[in-house]
DNA sequence: CTGAAAGCGCTTACAG
DNA sequence: CTGAAAGCGCTTACAG
């Protein structure tokens, strides 16, 4: 239809449909005020031009991208179940509110993170998964002006957004549940302890002791950093002190620490009952199963994205958002009773 | 320094340095024919001023975005250690080049991916990663002429640019060193044989026979998805037919098929010696480790990066580009020789 | 090597 | 409800 070349612009709609290319804009993006005729006309006259507003002209004129950034470790994501199931989540949760997402690897130093995304300018809020996030990051992003939001992760200020699974609770009920399975000698590995979660996990630990009256073995203590080799080299430690269940920080350490104890000759459940948390190995054919602790990824996703969207349109950050997590009691925890079998 | 408010732009950079806005562009941008004096000082200004271009105005004034999208398939990447290691170290190549990257989720439909891309239109180039690639794909993005590389698939059509892993010979060595440990019946699971790297791999597992003058049973040839899951489920077929070896087209089905061979009660290697490739599962605590076909995927995502980049510059594509896996023998394919020890 | 000027394709007050 | 116009902040021929 038109006789120039190059991609149809907006200016070409308007005067196909021979409006001005403010009704044009107006009846392309919804906007109240267009007669409901001009805005069926413009409407097909753009799709039988095919047409496709240039990303760039509106950003610039809108100061809006539409695109969101999430932050993750520069870990191999092979490695990290934990940031492969957030980044899937968030990246569904991006598309389904029809924001573009885009994948920032932190490398370690937040400063220069904060500085790229903020150099690439095309971005209007942030992600930060929890595994990247420090104070430096918190801090570095509120003093940038950038619209942030934390997932799996909170700082001690309390006027940053963050969504994050309910830790100390779950923790402690998966604890008790060892302790009614039995056990009296139970270790946890945790996760590195400088992070809230890995802290709050510990304190969950904590506090199913005291709610069932018994004590922590400090020397039952051990620590790793959320991998699967840190938790193998926990549980070596852990090995010769005879612990009877073992709650690890993560399904990561978790699985980790079983492939050490069942090479040791220590029978799941029977000899030390597993725990887990995170519930990202569920997919894996571990045998047994693992109890853990499902985090509800997809939800904490949309909450989380849901939120950034607020925060970018201006509304005030609402703080802290904890939701529940899934506990799943799997066989490697259940001893199973024995039941005295009446002969044939 | 700027007595008005709101982020410094260009303007402001040339006004304190004392020359154009044309110049500080040029200046700035490390264009050529710029008095080095010049620069200097307007590189000093653009720092003291914190001056951070505005991505938008830039991709509206060049065209360009200096941001690139990678189609992944909408599986958990948790399940998908293939696309986790591809989106890693395409993130990472993408970091090194200098360019964003954009997280596209395949629904499953190319169609809407593509529009998708399209509607954004703030990519400048497209990475389709080899789960989603299918003819369908390639039609779509010639003919949007939208600059794409393929990574690990490839289509029939020669006029596209595909990186990939040389599958066929690598595996059939790997499937040689089967029959040269003794296997003489070996099975094998396949991919989904409307993928060409699954239908090469199991060329590959023909060849091997052929060139040992072994004859294929088709009754050893079983399918699979690419999934553990699938893998599992094969196995079961299979163990009844009682290979003595199998090479399973991924590691994802060799783990499957794996756990499904130990709880028949038959021994890896001692009764069914077992390969798989991609190298995707190296950092499990697989026992024993797998023999497989390491793909390299951080050189593979550079030089799709580096195609990507060149096809956007206008440069026409090279087309195919096979890059050699690195193969590693591990326990689960080495039957270790008897060696009759001297008596003490 | 440098500057004035046009233009990239939109959105959004501002008047009607 | 609609249009004319300014402006978003850059880049890039085009003249000098």
């Amino acid at each position: 239809v038109t006789g120039r070349n190059g991609p149809v612009t907006l200016d070409d709609v308007a005067r196909v449909s021979g409006v001005s290319q403010a009704a044009a804009s107006r009846a392309l993006n919804g906007r109240k005020g267009v007669r409901p005729d001009v805005r069926e006309r413009v409407e097909r006259v753009a799709q039988s031009l095919g047409y496709r507003p240039n990303r760039a002209a509106r950003n610039l004129a809108s100061g809006r991208s539409a695109v969101i950034g999430l932050v993750i470790p520069s870990v191999d994501l092979r490695l990290d179940p934990y940031g492969a199931a957030v980044t899937h989540a968030v990246a569904r949760a991006a598309t389904e509110l029809d924001q573009g997402l885009m994948l920032v690897l932190d490398t370690g130093e937040p400063g220069r993170s904060v500085q790229h995304i903020l150099r690439d300018g095309l971005i209007d809020g942030v992600l930060v998964s929890a595994v990247a996030a420090g104070e430096a990051w918190v801090e570095q992003l509120l003093s940038a002006d950038l619209a942030a939001v934390l997932i799996g992760s909170h700082p001690t200020r309390t006027d940053v957004d963050v969504v994050d699974v309910e830790n100390l609770q779950s923790t402690a009920r998966i604890v008790e549940h060892l302790i009614d399975e039995g056990c009296r000698r139970i270790a946890t590995i945790t996760g590195p302890l400088e992070r809230v979660d890995a802290t709050h996990r510990l304190n969950g630990f904590r506090l199913a002791h005291e709610r069932r009256g018994l004590a922590v073995d400090e020397e039952l203590i051990a620590h790793g950093d959320f991998s699967r080799a840190s938790g193998a080299k926990a549980a070596e430690g852990l090995v010769a002190l005879r612990p009877d269940g073992l709650f690890a920080a993560n399904d990561e350490m978790a699985l980790g620490a079983m492939r050490v104890f069942q090479s040791a000759g220590l029978r799941v459940p029977e000899d030390v009952a597993l725990a887990g948390f995170d519930g990202t190995s569920a997919d894996e054919l571990v045998v047994p199963s693992l109890t853990t602790a499902h985090q509800p990824f997809a939800e904490m996703a949309r909450a989380a994205v849901g939120e950034l969207l607020a925060r970018i349109d201006g509304d005030p950050p609402t703080g802290l958002r904890l939701i529940e997590p899934h506990v799943t009691i799997g066989g490697s925890s259940q001893r199973v009773e024995e039941v005295s079998r009446p002969p044939p």
